[in-house]
RNA sequence: GCGCCCGUAGCUCAACCGGACAGAGCAUCGGCCUUCUAAGCCGAGGGUUGCAGGUUCGAGUCCUGCCGGGCGCGCCA
């Protein structure tokens, strides 16, 4: 069936036709006529505001035009009445037929129904979570996972052709830090006594991972205590400075071990935390299309080209030994280093070849997501793009705001120092998946997310998850109900019956569900999942208060059927709802 | 100091491209289970959308300036 609103754009366009060929309007908008929803039921099911915005250009009063419109808008089934109020609005009132026509599509449709082609095809990658493999996700990439997986489903649903992409930072000094604390640990394993440096990674999972490799070498790559910290700076707790002794540290570990030995502990932690924050990932719902190493960059030469591009274009300079990115020249606010005064290139370079690599792959459109600590490099990033020759405005960049825990109405406080923070898989087992997605994607990305736990995981109507999840499980206990019952149920005759679905409740449960592709569309395209989490909330309210006006097994099978019908459509539409957000459906509670 | 985000009911948040009387949930108060799951429903009260200007037929939404909160301003990643 054709959206509803589609058919009052045509409507519209065609009387607008109409009136500009009898000279009544010099001109037609441009682009589609504007219709929404009304924000009133009051006010009819849709409404336009064209009258108003044409006004002036046709020398005439709103209201008049708007009158002048509405003569000449053809009849039509579907609309019952047609009103101009207010202002200048012209006011739509469907027929219940049109509303009803929405259950056999649903059920029809099933899985599929929502799903649009508006996207035409066109490929979108989606980066997101890409947190450092250096030690378990915590409850800050959690929301970026929930977030970026729930919108790049729907850009899916919507007709896009997406590619999920985590960009592994596998190659900068935060790696070396994590080799050099697995080393450390490794060498206690093996019965030295080492310090432990101020800047180390102390979890308990650097422990597991020494393990492994002293499990898998042996005491292959142990060497003495006293050759290991010969000579080193002074670390912070003996009045040094703590950057410099990890790079100290970090380079008499390249030394004792060789190319090959020192790869080999770092990869065991790369490999040990990667394998982990992926299964993390996949128990969460969220899966990828491709795992991007920054290091395949740097090793191909990709971030050496890059560079050089960007220096053959004439946006660089040097100065105090480095190579610097004018990137000024496109609106940043300060130029940037791309090589360092020591010869390697930084973190920013490698991200320069790893968006030019993204552009080079053929995505129409590019989504980052990222933690909104991160907006200062939001235009750097773009001035890089833009003196490559692409287009900056292909990339969206993503911010998303912080999670704050509460427990007990007490924020839970968190600090990445010294392994004291609280994972994404402790708050999944503490709260749930269901829970966890949902309440990650509640808020609009940019709104400061205030994660309640002991809510997240109450059973009541407090919690939305519930709420919404409750109303899939009556419908299906409803079902079997009728089934016990002895109840027979005919789907054709239910369709038949449709128009007897005239009680207010049923006719507000049509309403939202005439709404979902609409919502589906929008959510996608503003990249705004909590419109959907919004909207399923309305969908089960309309639903628990249908359930509790009506009595749906009924001795009369013909209006028995239709409402069945209907509620089977409510459950096909949360289902398919909760599906996009990464929550589960439940038939029973 | 500069930059980005936020400021809406007691609390947490909605409000589609600027539209009509700013909406939900929680909390508070009062009702509904011999009938499909009360993990539910119904009703009531609660607002100068931080402040001051401006643009517009129309501003929570756009512009300017303040006030308040968060984050960021490395040759770290």
């Amino acid at each position: 069936m054709e959206r509803l609103k589609s058919l009052l754009q045509q409507r519209l366009h065609d009387a607008l036709a109409q009136l500009h060929a009898d000279g009544v309007l010099a001109q037609l908008p441009a682009g589609p006529v504007p219709v929404e929803r009304t924000r009133d039921r009051r006010h009819g099911d849709f409404a336009s505001n064209v009258a108003l915005t044409l006004a002036r250009g046709a020398n005439l009063a709103p209201r008049e035009l708007a009158q002048r419109i509405v003569a000449a808008i053809p009849p039509d089934p579907r609309v019952a009445a047609v009103a101009v109020a207010g202002p200048g609005f012209i006011n739509f009132t469907m027929s219940p037929t049109a509303f009803q026509a929405l259950v056999p599509e649903i059920l029809g449709a099933g899985d599929a129904f929502g799903r649009s082609t508006v996207g035409a095809g066109r490929r979108v990658q989606v980066e997101f979570v890409s947190a450092n493999p250096t030690g378990p996700l915590h409850v800050g990439h959690g929301r970026g996972a929930a977030y970026g997986a729930a919108v790049a489903d729907l850009l899916e649903a919507v007709g896009f052709q997406v590619h999920r992409e985590y960009y592994v930072n596998d190659a900068g000094r935060q790696m070396d830090i994590l080799a050099a604390s697995v080393w450390l640990r490794y060498l206690e394993l093996c019965g030295e006594t080492v310090p432990f440096p101020a800047n180390g990674y102390q979890g308990d999972y650097v422990w597991d991972i020494a393990a492994d490799v002293h499990r898998g070498h042996g005491d292959a790559f142990r060497r003495p205590a006293a050759q290991v910290f010969a000579d080193l700076p002074a670390d912070e707790a003996e009045g040094g400075d703590r950057e410099t002794y990890i790079d100290a540290l970090i380079a008499r570990a390249r030394t004792l071990l060789g190319g090959d030995g020192y790869r080999t502990v770092f990869d065991a932690g790369l490999g040990a935390i990667l394998g982990d924050i992926r299964r993390d990932l996949e128990e969460f719902g969220v899966v990828y299309q491709e795992w991007f190493s920054e290091r395949s960059l740097v090793e191909n030469g990709a971030v050496g080209r890059a560079v050089e591009r960007l220096r053959a274009g004439g946006h660089t300079y040097e100065r105090d030994g480095a190579l610097w990115f004018r990137s000024t020249d496109f609106g940043d606010t300060k130029d940037r280093v791309l090589v360092r005064e020591n010869g390697q290139t930084t973190y920013f370079a490698s991200d320069v070849a790893y968006h030019l690599n993204k552009c080079e792959r053929g995505f129409e459109r590019l989504v980052d997501v990222w933690g909104a600590d991160h907006h200062g490099y939001v235009p750097r990033v773009k001035a890089a793009l833009a003196a490559l020759g692409a287009d900056p405005d292909r990339l969206d960049v993503l911010l998303v705001q912080f999670a704050v825990l509460y427990r007990g109405g007490e924020k839970v406080q968190m600090s990445t120092r010294s392994g004291e923070f609280i994972t994404l898989r402790e708050l999944r087992r503490e709260v749930g998946n269901d829970a966890a997605r949902f309440f990650y994607v509640m808020r609009k990305c940019e709104q400061h997310l205030d994660f309640d736990l002991d809510l997240a995981k109450s059973e009541s109507a407090d919690n939305p998850v519930y709420y919404i999840q409750y109303a899939h499980a009556r419908v299906c206990s409803v079902e079997k109900q009728r089934a016990e019952k002895g109840l027979d149920r005919d789907e054709a005759r239910g369709n038949d019956h449709l128009a007897r679905l005239t009680e207010d409740h049923e006719q507000a449960v049509l309403y939202t569900l005439s709404r979902y592709p609409e919502v589906v569309e929008a959510a996608a395209l503003g990249e705004e999942p909590h419109q959907l989490a919004h909207y399923l909330r309305e969908l089960a309210n309309d639903f628990h208060t249908y359930y509790n006006a009506h009595p749906f097994l009924v001795d009369d099978a013909g209006l028995r059927d239709a409402r069945l019908n209907l509620i089977f459509a409510v459950r096909q539409v949360l289902r398919n709802g909760l599906r996009l957000l990464g929550v589960s459906a439940p038939e029973s509670m």
